[in-house]
RNA sequence: CGGGAUGUAGCGCAGCCUGGUAGCGCACCUGACUGGGGGUCAGGGGGUCGCAGGUUCGAAUCCUGUCAUCCCGACCA
């Protein structure tokens, strides 16, 4: 392909608003530009590298069985009005009329539609399980799309859905698809992780997401350098640590009343405490107390957390445990007014709340605590002797990098920043039994199906492999999705011994089954070709100038480690598939 | 939905306060020079200043409304 004659403007600069580093790069590049917020035109270099991420979810699925067809993006409010999505759904559900004054929506995911294709067709176990995908392009009406591609309103996404005559076998298509999803995101070459969304649950639903790793994420992921267990940090089982003054003898909690006259900084509470043995005490030697408000369709009610003060409140872990619907920490003004004192000073003991304390304080004694009056704290707290409410120890905090891992006991977690581009959920009977999607079991008996669904954001996905993969320079595309493999630079390209040098080289790697960018503008410098060609990422440059050619070589260069390898131009197609066969990250190993 | 900001050429910006011929850089076109990291010179084309209304002899500039975009938050998962 020649460079002069492909649909391409790059810039110097990125829009204004572009914010993440992605939308930047590929706008510069010239590989999408914004039509309306959220929504873009996916230009030719841009399309390619899509197409090829489509290729890869495409083989990979139909290796494990997976048929693709094509559902309608317009979707008519009876189906959603049988699912009651049409209702719960949202403004995020764009709704349309047609000119008829009918309902249509269009589709952010695709289960009634999938699941009415399937009810019309399967009727026996015998057609099950089925597996169906496909690629298209979803609308989500989000109140603020933002950050490119990662977060559009218009985006393109692979939606696959599974059926089943029964859980264990949707159990079994779920691991199924998990390894193929581990297969893809591998080809694609770029680190991962798949994440566990819902550790706790067992049997029933469970998902999994499948995150690119990049600084920029969004989620914040804990993974286990010794054991597979890696999840969501909002989600990640924290252990319970030992407590490390288990030397000193057990105090009375009145017994050492102490002065924190102003002192609100948790730090400094803990270092304002002296006795004959303390000088200050360190963090974890302290304890804090949050109070909060819980909700559960019109019951509310309040609950005590209580914590190491070094710790996090994990409040997603609260409200599962107590089985609420939302928390909030209750308003400081009425939490002083239940405490009788002053925020910095409030604290558990006598207070008439049931008592959550994480598992970090089992076995803790002598913590401090504030005195529920002003100006001071015990020294002596010990939780399951001093709370009257007590509703024992659970793990309530947030995990951090260098925990103990909670399932295997022997690795410690390890931090990472994650774009989710990938998750693999199952459905249960919800769609199936709410649209009668049903078969006939061998006994004759009518069953809903057991759904499962599988999505990968493809445009999210090619977004994600930037923000992993980018210098100061511009892209660094790995091979995989890489619009073009080499970007061959013909400087002086108006010269006839160059031109015909690069033009050999051209068809010569297009013979070999290389796809190649020609840069062959005319009157360019070489430094705007070569800007041009980092920006735009290509795995390899070749440079083919009047310099190299006078001592009968052009030049190599890769693009990641910007190593230049000097070689003869009948060597090209071996010194390109040499570098492939280095740094292709294909294959499934 | 709450708070904040911005709309001037394809992109990045100045001009607005203090009303008077619409500017700069990049990109684009012509020509010459140049030729290994966004090169130089000369010439050129392109803008109803987001839109509507108002004030004024005169509005990019002041006023009102409106639309769009972006940021923070809330919401959603």
């Amino acid at each position: 392909m020649k460079q002069s004659k492909l649909l391409i403007q790059t810039y110097r600069e990125a829009p204004r608003d572009a914010d993440v580093i992605s939308q930047q790069l590929m706008m510069r590049a010239g590989m999408i530009q914004k039509l309306a917020a959220g929504i873009y035109d996916y230009l030719p270099l841009a399309l390619r590298s899509i197409r090829k991420f489509e290729e890869i979810v495409r083989e990979e699925l139909v290796r494990d069985g997976c048929q693709e067809l094509l559902m309608p993006v317009v979707q008519p409010r009876e189906l959603w009005d049988e699912s009651a999505r049409w209702q719960f759904y949202g403004r995020e559900l764009l709704r349309l009329k047609d000119r008829k004054d009918a309902d249509f929506c269009l589709g952010p995911t695709h289960e009634e539609v999938v699941t009415d294709i399937v009810r019309k067709i399967i009727k026996s176990y015998k057609q099950l399980p089925i597996n169906l995908f496909q690629i298209q392009t979803k609308f989500r009406d989000e109140i603020r799309p933002r950050f490119g591609l990662m977060r559009g309103r218009e985006f393109i996404m692979k939606d696959g859905y599974s059926f089943h005559v029964d859980d264990a076998d949707a159990d079994r298509e779920y691991w199924r698809m998990f390894e193929a999803y581990k297969r893809i995101f591998a080809r694609l070459g770029v680190k991962f992780r798949p994440v566990e969304a819902d550790s706790g649950a067992i049997g029933g639903s469970f998902t999994h997401e499948f995150h690119v790793l990049a600084g920029s994420g969004e989620d914040a992921i804990l993974s286990c350098n010794a054991c597979e267990y890696t999840s969501n940090a909002e989600k990640t089982e924290a252990p319970g640590l030992p407590f490390g003054y288990a030397s000193e003898p057990v105090l009375d909690l009145k017994r050492a009343h102490f002065h924190t006259p102003g002192i609100i900084a948790m730090e400094e509470q803990a270092k304002a405490f002296r006795d004959a043995e303390h000088n200050g005490l360190p963090l974890d030697h302290a304890s804090k107390f949050y109070l909060y408000r819980a909700t559960r369709g019109d019951a509310t009610w309040d609950a005590g957390l209580v914590l190491r003060s070094d710790h996090d409140p994990n409040t997603v872990k609260l409200k599962n445990l107590i089985g609420a619907d939302s928390i909030d920490l209750v308003p400081l003004e009425e939490a002083e007014k239940r405490a009788g004192t002053k925020s910095g000073f409030i604290g558990p003991v006598d207070m008439d709340v049931s008592m959550y304390v994480d598992r970090s304080l089992e076995g803790a004694y002598n913590l401090t605590c504030g005195a529920n009056q002003e100006g001071y704290h015990h020294f002596g707290f010990k939780p399951d002797r001093d709370l009257k409410q007590m509703k024992g120890f659970h793990d309530l905090r947030m995990a951090r990098e260098g925990d103990v891992c909670a399932r295997c006991g022997k690795g410690t977690y390890e931090a990472f920043r994650g774009i989710e581009v990938g998750q693999v959920f199952k459905l249960g009977t919800k769609y199936s039994q709410a649209m009668s999607c049903v078969f006939s079991d061998e006994a004759g008996h009518e069953r809903p199906m057991v759904m499962g669904c599988y999505g990968i954001g493809i445009t999210r996905t090619i977004a994600a492999v930037i923000e992993q993969n980018y210098d100061a320079d511009g892209i660094i595309w790995p091979w995989p999705v890489a619009p073009f493999h080499v970007h061959l630079v013909s400087l002086d390209s108006n010269k006839p011994e160059i031109a015909s040098v690069a033009n050999r080289a051209e068809s010569d790697l297009e013979a070999a089954g290389f796809q190649v960018l020609h840069d062959d503008r005319d009157g360019l410098s070489p430094g705007v070709k070569f800007k041009d060609a980092d920006l735009l990422g290509m795995p390899l440059r070749l440079t083919v100038g009047a310099k190299g050619l006078k001592d009968g070589i052009v030049e190599l260069r890769d693009r990641r480690t910007k190593e230049v390898t000097k070689i003869k131009p009948e060597d090209v197609v071996a010194a390109v598939k040499a570098h492939r066969e280095r740094t292709n990250h294909e294959g499934t190993k």
